[in-house]
DNA sequence: CATATTTCAGCGTTACTGAAATGT
DNA sequence: CACATTTCAGTAGCGCTGAAATAT
């Protein structure tokens, strides 16, 4: 298999660069996650609601960055699985409020365990001290 | 307009942090290249035809990560725009040689400029060093 | 009345697949 | 024959829009 090395006016682009990162990156984590089923959407709403605790759907939207359209979809398919339990709100009857449940919390592991072994292959080539600065990078980048 | 946080589960992943930049950098970029109806793809075609001079549209591909697929779509658009030539290659008439015009060149000047503008925008919340220091690390994430 | 939430049908972009036509 | 190139039709995922139904 050959090489093919991109222009040097694309090398160096740090927008181009976090573009392709970004595609290896998610298709690496499709491949873990698939493995149980899982989708990154799934992660972000039974993590969220692990660490804020129960809230409407809006809510968890406004959190993990998801268009309400697509947390209704989202959110649907874990109640049917029972990883959620999807209640009206009694003060405010145009909301759903979702809770975590015991099997929710139970995907929620597993899901992590395949994210961190995803991530040992995405992070090999850098140290760790490395690993820390990227972080550090693309949170002061997305906090504009 | 209230502030929503991520979970730390999400603020502290990688693949997330990639994800949410890499959309934030795309819709930047595009806001920036559409005053002149370009695209990213478009600047990538360009480039590469500019640096390693005339090529296959298949090598055009493989050069700028783009599927055999989407160059042709993209080529035809720009030979009919005319910043590119494009006539069968003599000694292997399967393939077509793509060669940048005079109007072509003028076209990745415009570009360029339209991205280094935005790229300003982009870097912002970083200094000249952190900026270095972000594409030294996204670049050894892609060559894995 | 203006606003907020949930839901559904559908759109635009992007990366990709499969297959055909052509040629090495 | 196996393989490479170009092209087209179509698919899947994702972020998003518009509108309706419901409620504040």
């Amino acid at each position: 298999m050959e090489e093919w090395t991109a222009p040097r006016r694309l090398r160096t682009l740090t927008s181009w660069l976090l573009a392709q990162s970004a595609m290896a990156s998610r298709r690496l984590i499709n491949e873990h996650l698939d493995e149980v089923g899982g989708t990154r959407s799934q992660f972000a709403m039974l993590a969220s609601l692990e660490e804020f605790g129960a809230c409407s759907q809006a809510d968890l939207g406004r959190r993990i960055g998801l268009d309400r359209s697509d947390v209704a979809a989202l959110v649907a398919d874990a109640e049917a699985r029972g990883w959620i339990d999807r209640h009206p709100d009694t003060t405010d009857r145009r909301r759903k409020v979702l809770a975590l449940t015991r099997a929710g919390s139970e995907r929620l592991v597993t899901l992590q365990a395949l994210l961190d072994s995803a991530h040992d292959r995405l992070l090999a080539p850098l140290s760790q001290r490395e690993r820390a600065q990227l972080i550090r990078l693309l949170t002061r980048l997305t906090q504009r």
